[in-house]
DNA sequence: GTCTATAGTCGGATAGAC
DNA sequence: GTCTATCCGACTATAGAC
């Protein structure tokens, strides 16, 4: 049983643990013997901190919510520049390169293996705990929506815009849902700081190409 | 307790439960019993069929491999004209959107939200189970490679031209893997042929606004 | 606050009936 | 081949010691 660094308060230490568990084994599946073990205390800490087996699953929601917020926070203000009324596309594409460069960092953050099992699991298989998450990752695919409609300018209906929005956050989700496929395909044996550039590089010259070519014609 | 078709032969009514319960709750998570009574038999006849637990965990990878396999050759066989010595550019270009677009029918499928939360789990804390799925998804990943790196014509290095391919897929991946942010952030309640369509354009129109447009220049 | 002890349920594997 | 019966370990929750 691996665990936490133990200096951490207990509350702590038992999300970090249930974070994890939860994320390979879900809420029915995972066991809070081995998440009191892996925090270093005992089952009743659970009942005693959160009520329980799913409260303590919805405050792991609450708390990788709050995580994420945070990492994102400064790249979606930086990116209101792009919204304002008058900015010019340059602003907009600007500040979509910006979010989309933060966005590729945060999913190759090996701290974002642990949220991305939990928040995974939650899109493919929702429980309330999803209300929580999407509310906060809601937030910066509107402001993505937002720039993506002011780039296109009337040439999408509010519905392509979407599904555009959504394919190019594929692009970087792709590099944290797929991690063990993105590992075999190019033989690294992990992302380094190196390899998030690269990343970085690709997703900026796409989604470059994307909003500054594909708008133009009519496609297919 | 969903039952599968009880017209079907117990190993298959199996297999489809396995996968339904193995993908949402894992292989420690997930339950014989339970996984046999949505097969409307009992626990034994797991141990009679697939040695055990884990023997159907394997078969249920296989099948999923198996199935994938049999919906993208089609198109995989298609394809093989874009790779061919002498295929222009625009061989190659129509191969990779037939495989897109494909991909694309195979993701938004509804059969294949089974298969997904499986092999998704799979990708982001692998077990053995996972090289049987990947020997049949890199089939499809190399071909595309192939494709890319002959559009590339030696603009990108090996690495790099992986690292587009990833992104591309992504843009499809995307729409089995946040499913359920894609449903609200549109307000569809499922996605129906129409919305397949509308994503199919979406994604194509991505890939042709990649391959000809983001190539061309030196990027960032 | 954090622990131990215990109760009651459910887990997988197996033996054997038919 | 498919089922029932049974074993034993692991689970969550709870009560109560300290």
């Amino acid at each position: 049983m691996e665990q936490t660094r133990p200096s951490l308060p207990i509350e702590m230490r038992l999300l970090e643990a249930a974070i994890d568990q939860f994320g390979r084994e879900g809420l029915d599946g995972a066991s809070t013997r081995k998440i009191a073990a892996a925090a270093a205390t005992t089952m009743s800490a659970i009942t005693y901190h959160y009520g329980g087996k799913e409260g303590l699953y919805l405050a792991a929601a609450r708390y990788i919510a709050e995580q994420i917020g945070q990492r994102m926070a400064p790249a979606l203000a930086a990116s209101e520049a792009g919204v304002v009324r008058g900015a010019g596309p340059d602003a907009a594409t600007k500040a979509l390169l910006t979010l989309m460069d933060r966005f590729v960092e945060v999913m190759t953050d090996p701290e974002s293996e642990r949220w991305a099992r939990f928040i995974v699991r939650e899109q493919m298989d929702p429980t309330e705990a999803f209300d929580t998450i999407f509310a906060t990752m809601g937030v910066v695919t509107h402001r993505i929506v937002a720039l993506v409609e002011a780039l296109a300018e009337g040439r999408c209906d509010a519905t392509e815009v979407r599904l555009r929005v959504l394919a190019i956050i594929g692009q970087a989700l792709v590099f944290r849902t797929a991690r063990s496929s993105l590992l075999r395909l190019i033989g690294w044996r992990e992302i380094h700081a190196d390899g998030v550039a690269a990343i970085q590089r690709v997703v900026r010259a796409h989604t470059l190409a994307i909003v500054h070519c594909s708008f133009r014609e009519a496609d297919q």
